[in-house]
DNA sequence: GCTAGTTCTGTAAACGCTTACAATATATAG
DNA sequence: CTATATATTGTAAGCGTTTACAGAACTAGC
């Protein structure tokens, strides 16, 4: 089933049936119904591989993303998806595992299926690789961190507002003692978020900083929260750097007998779906997966259509209240 | 970048190079060398729509799912992929979102993009839509119900064997008044799992049934818990369709000032990543996604392949006990 | 009715690869 | 060294589209 039979039920060229299909050229009305007609009655879909090879766009969209079961992801692959559907583009899905020689067969996949673009939010985007894009002048969007040029863009996520208002709501809640789980230090966007704790601290004249090192998984969480609790003062509040972080510290918590909030106040970050379905619901700060997918696909098209200079894209974060904080 | 270039510069003929890339017949292992030198100088990448269309194989397979940000598919997806790309094949998703127009769109776009075969599992998979698979003769597995035939097969989920372990562990622990919150009627697999409490009871000699109705999310789960809470005689045991549903049922309980598995037992279905983090630790039953996503990836890899008779694929499920369940 | 302009349609050459088939090189036997 | 078999390589025809370019069919003006 292809263009020529079509052409032939329609009695006319395959050329007219292209034009039909793509409206790119004006066919006479009459001519364009009859070659509908025979579309329908075949029931023939365009072979997008053809189409591909001659006019150099795929109409499909590169994602990469350190891993799909981690919950933060999801949400976003389905927003950046539902974008790209709606646009007849399809998505093709990489899953870097967090390692870099699977980083590598990512953009290898990408580059050899010819995607018209490519959105990337990990943390092993080593520039070396990202090169292999640049080079052939596919467009890149980085969401996190990353360098802008000709053929790529930078979503800047403003992980430090959102640190501050959860600083800022401790801080009016009386709390004083408040420490930080961090995220992994090879990480950019984990470095942001706990030098904004600690320039949030020292403006609001508190000395002392607390900084445990987690993992961005559960157990690192639950691990630093332990050593927390150690010391001898412990925090009255705790600021994590996501939302799993969070998690595992509150199973720690609640591990070694003591309440939340009554004990130690707790805030995550991202508000993962689950966030809210804890005991008590977590209290984090939002950081909108749908926002970031759309603002990355309208880089992303920018880049594709080359639409001038690219404005400096952000997202905002801000702190939602639940019940794992409290006055004391 | 293309063929031909590297050929020129490897001073053979682009069949030599595309007879080296696939190393589809034998070329001199001298040949061979040079061009692989070529290739690597000249960072080439073949171009995979070229070879889709001669070869009419274009290595992409379909995976087509309800819902992504659903924590039962994100392990589904992972794994599923793992095995395509270890093979050198794309996977491309579709989400349907419970909604069967996108089903449709879903399967367009499958056969728009010429997948070599289609894994499906959701509760939308109206005949019709798929017969517009069948007749193009893609293979077609699907994980959940559907019919078996030359082109298509089906995994079977033993959803029994799962329900009937969890109404044994309650029985044993003395429970008797053992309630069901199932999943919408209109899911095959969620009568399944109902009618599986039902015949367990029965084979128990409990007569007393107690079916509520929820909605495999958890808002449902709430409601029909709620429902419970308001009968004369409260269960002391209640199982759920899935985990979502039985998440809502904890925070149900516990908003009633009950406690869990203090004053009600609880189980959930699936083992979703996070039924292990809520208070109490969820006990549940355990289906394993990776082990079906492998399973339908060999099926479908079985039928793209044409080896003979398909054999009937099936996943059991066992119950994994936890915190939410006590005896009385 | 003729011409110029406009609209519509057809022809055929790509796009980058695979693969019959043909041709050439190399090995083997006599 | 020649003849034959075998291993290796090259030639060229597709795969199903899009799209310059050319040609045909209208339309309008006179």
């Amino acid at each position: 089933m292809n263009i020529k039979e079509v052409a032939k039920r329609a009695k006319v060229s395959t050329a007219t049936v292209s034009r039909t299909i793509n409206d790119s050229e004006k066919v006479k009305p009459g001519t364009a119904a009859r070659v509908r007609k025979a579309i329908e009655e075949l029931n023939f879909y365009p072979n997008t591989h053809a189409r591909t090879l001659v006019s150099g766009r795929s109409r499909m969209l590169g994602l990469i993303i350190s891993d799909i079961t981690n919950p933060f992801f999801p949400e976003l692959v389905k927003s950046f998806e539902d974008q790209a559907v709606e646009r007849g583009q399809e998505v093709i899905i990489g899953n870097t595992d967090y390692n870099p020689k699977r980083m590598a067969g990512c953009i290898r996949r990408m580059v050899e299926r010819k995607v018209d673009g490519v959105a990337i939010m990990t943390s092993e985007a080593d520039p070396a690789l990202v090169t292999e894009l640049t080079r052939r002048n596919i467009p890149t969007v980085f969401m996190d961190t990353g360098k802008t040029g000709p053929h790529s863009a930078n979503i800047r996520i403003d992980y430090a507002q959102g640190i501050h208002e959860a600083l800022q709501h401790l801080f009016v809640l009386n709390h004083r003692r408040i420490a930080f789980i961090a995220g992994p230090m090879n990480l950019e966007s984990a470095r942001m978020r706990r030098d904004a704790y600690l320039s949030g601290l020292k403006s609001r004249g508190l000395s002392e900083s607390m900084v445990e090192k987690g993992d961005h998984r559960i157990e690192g969480g639950a691990m630093a929260m332990r050593s927390l609790l150690k010391l001898p003062q412990r925090p009255t509040a705790v600021i994590t750097s996501n939302d799993l972080t969070a998690i595992g510290a509150l199973g720690a918590i609640l591990h070694a007998g003591l309440r939340v909030p009554e004990d130690i106040s707790l805030i995550g970050f991202d508000d993962i779906s689950f966030a809210h379905l804890t005991q008590p619901p977590l209290t984090t700060v939002i950081l909108s997966r749908t926002q970031l997918a759309v603002t990355a696909f309208a880089a992303l098209e920018a880049l594709i259509r080359k639409d001038g200079p690219h404005a400096d894209y952000s997202i905002p974060t801000h702190l939602v209240m639940r019940g794992s904080t409290r006055a004391i």
